[in-house]
DNA sequence: ATAGGGTTAG
């Protein structure tokens, strides 16, 4: 929704700019002449002419007084003043007014002993908080220096949060460096920016480790440090950190608001743990944390990413308060779990509901009718989005049609479709076509493919995986071999795989062949034990996935100490019959596990929920909720 | 006039 009135303001603003530089070249020559403040009589003038402006300002809530003052300013010719400029950007931080009062600023005409800190604090602030105009923010603060105006203590949480967004470590560093030099140091809310700022930029290592000295080394700390402290190790995948960090925020005694719990919930959300988020919801409620939109987002996306996609839809109904953000963790969860179905209704009732949608909850759209085999649903949507909503496809949507028509078993259409695209196919989509190749024995032409990729991308090890998948199910064990030794010489591993149960409110974590775990004898007693039943079952191990070209029976064993089965076996150990098992992998789920764990599920009577690097698989009584499409 | 948070293809 557009405001009028903002519209209007906007088409005065620039008017006057143009204006303005007309009257500084030929209606209004006095600027040339004298920069500094005219005589007396004038200056009296001028003064009175100020104060009303001021106080208009001062009175100003809404955009159309915003609109009259600004009509006001110019009958007046104030548009350089100072003092004016100084309030109508303090006033209003729509970015026609920001950029209006830079070109003042920065142009050659204007007496910049005039302008004071506070003008290029408020600039600041306001290019700071706009997406792709941070560099600008810097710009203004640097000019600010080079003029010989002292920062003060609003400055730099302003400067950093612009730092922040650009990332870049090294000028994250020189503006610490600015920081010292003038005594900002010691002020918590400084030191807060800079450990965010930290948290934020990358430059080779990445930031995350001065962030957290900066945060060990502060005289004192309050929520704010902590937040940004766990948030950055959320953002950077390390969730476990940032968990514990919670833990010993507890232990100090510092206590979380409503922005902490978010992300630790994001934390929860990252491990999947539902066990660990289900205790920081009723630690919410026990602590009466306030619980605005943003939390119950948080809460939503936790329950449905963590495996539980009924508790995200019935909080998401609870919810007196929702957005588009709500709409979109409900809809994105579901297609996760692939009920689809379910969110088509979903996102159907929201339009419904008056909740224009963004680019980013088509995204969930598009992947739930993806992941549910909605071709032709998926195909009116994406042709919806630009018709009905003026929305441009991105690459995410583009790379959900070809995961969506690649699912379907329609590889030549998917290839045709990149090739046919307006906007060029990532490194995503490419591998997202050359796993279809290999799943629907397009063997050859995923080989081409993937070599081409490896030329453009040779770091990403990924790829080298899925050239090795390939050549397994070839069955050309000698060109598999030669992935792995080129591999090998670059100096790249294999991620290995792990997987992550929870019990009795502790995380254990398998990876292939573990034998760390106390009851490790017993796990692997299990895993021979549920490999008799399910051959008995008719089970057969796929063995084209195991890496290396050894006979079938170690290949057999290879697949048995598979994370997964570890994980699984030492699950029907440790829980009564019947019960759920909740699995998390960090890697995509091998074949030959999924059609093992379709075959535990019937034979112990077991629902078991697995969440794989990209959706989740519910396994009941031999069947998978993906239908075998993964 | 200052700082930290929720959704994004495989």
């Amino acid at each position: 929704m557009v405001c009028p009135d903002h519209e209007n303001l906007k088409s005065k603003l620039i008017l006057s700019n143009t204006n303005l530089n007309r009257q500084n070249r030929v209606a209004n020559p006095h600027n040339h002449q004298h920069p500094h403040p005219p005589s007396t009589t004038a200056a009296g003038n001028t003064r009175a002419a100020e104060q009303s402006c001021l106080a208009l300002l001062q009175a100003c809530n809404t955009f159309s007084k915003l609109t009259q003052i600004h009509t006001h300013i110019l009958k007046s010719g104030l548009q350089n003043n100072p003092l004016v400029l100084t309030k109508f950007t303090a006033t209003s931080s729509d970015l026609e007014v920001i950029n209006y009062a830079t070109s003042f600023l920065f142009s050659p005409e204007s007496d910049t002993r005039l302008y004071d800190t506070f003008l290029y604090n408020t600039i600041t602030r306001a290019y700071a908080q706009t997406n792709n105009l941070k560099a600008k923010a810097i710009d203004v603060y640097k000019l600010m220096l080079e003029r010989k105006k002292l920062p003060n203590k609003f400055t730099y949480p302003f400067v950093l949060k612009a730092c922040a967004g650009i990332g870049d470590l090294n000028l994250g560093k020189s503006v610490h460096g600015s920081v010292m030099k003038f005594g900002f140091g010691d002020e918590v809310n400084v030191q807060n920016t800079l450990v965010h700022m930290y948290c934020c930029c990358r430059g080779g290592e990445g930031g995350i480790e001065f962030a957290r000295k900066v945060f060990d080394e502060m005289y004192k700390s309050d929520s704010v440090s902590w937040s940004a402290m766990i948030g950055g190790y959320v953002r950077v995948g390390r969730s476990s950190d940032a968990i514990n960090l919670f833990r010993e925020m507890q232990i100090k005694g510092v206590c979380p608001d409503e922005i902490t719990m978010v992300s630790v919930l994001s934390a929860c959300t990252g491990l999947g743990a539902l066990e660990l988020g289900k205790w920081v919801e009723s630690y919410v409620e026990k602590e009466r944390v306030q619980k605005n939109v943003e939390l119950s987002n948080a809460l939503v996306d936790m329950f449905a990413k963590c495996g539980d996609v009924d508790k995200a839809t019935n909080l998401f109904r609870s919810m007196r308060e929702r957005n588009i953000v709500s709409w979109t963790s409900v809809i994105g969860g579901l297609a996760m779990h692939g009920r689809g179905v379910e969110a088509v209704a979903v996102f159907e009732e929201m339009v419904r509901s008056g909740v224009t949608p963004d680019d980013v909850v088509f995204i969930g759209l598009l992947s739930a009718c993806s992941h549910s085999g909605l071709v032709d649903k998926g195909k009116r949507y994406f042709d919806s989005m630009r018709k009905d909503f003026s929305i441009v496809p991105k690459i995410e949507h583009y790379g959900c049609m070809v995961d969506m028509l690649c699912r379907a078993g329609l590889v030549k259409e998917a290839l045709k479709f990149v090739q046919e695209m307006p906007i060029d196919p990532n490194p995503v989509v490419w591998r997202t076509l050359i796993n279809a190749c290999r799943a629907h024995g397009e063997l050859k032409l995923g080989e081409k493919i993937t070599r081409q990729l490896i030329r453009n991308e040779p770091m990403h090890e990924s790829n080298y995986v899925l050239l090795s998948n390939i050549y397994a199910k070839m069955s050309d064990w000698e060109k598999k071999t030669r992935i792995r030794e080129a591999m090998d010489m670059k100096g790249m591993k294999k991620i290995p795989g792990s997987t992550m149960i929870e019990l009795d409110n502790e995380i254990y974590e398998f990876v292939a062949g573990d034998k760390s775990h106390a009851q490790s004898k017993e796990i692997y007693e299990m895993v021979d034990e549920t490999g008799k039943e399910m051959k008995r079952a008719g089970y057969m191990p796929t063995t084209t996935e195991v890496l290396l070209d050894i006979d079938d029976e170690d290949k057999e064993d290879t697949l048995n100490r598979h994370s997964e089965k570890l994980a699984i076996a030492f699950a029907l150990l440790n829980t009564p019959p019947g019960t759920l098992i909740r699995i998390v992998k960090n890697l995509r789920v091998c074949d030959d596990c999924h059609s093992a764990t379709k075959f535990i599920s019937k034979i112990y009577n077991r629902e078991i929920v697995v969440r794989d690097r990209n959706r989740f698989h519910h396994f009941k009584n031999g069947l998978c909720s993906c239908r075998d499409f993964w």
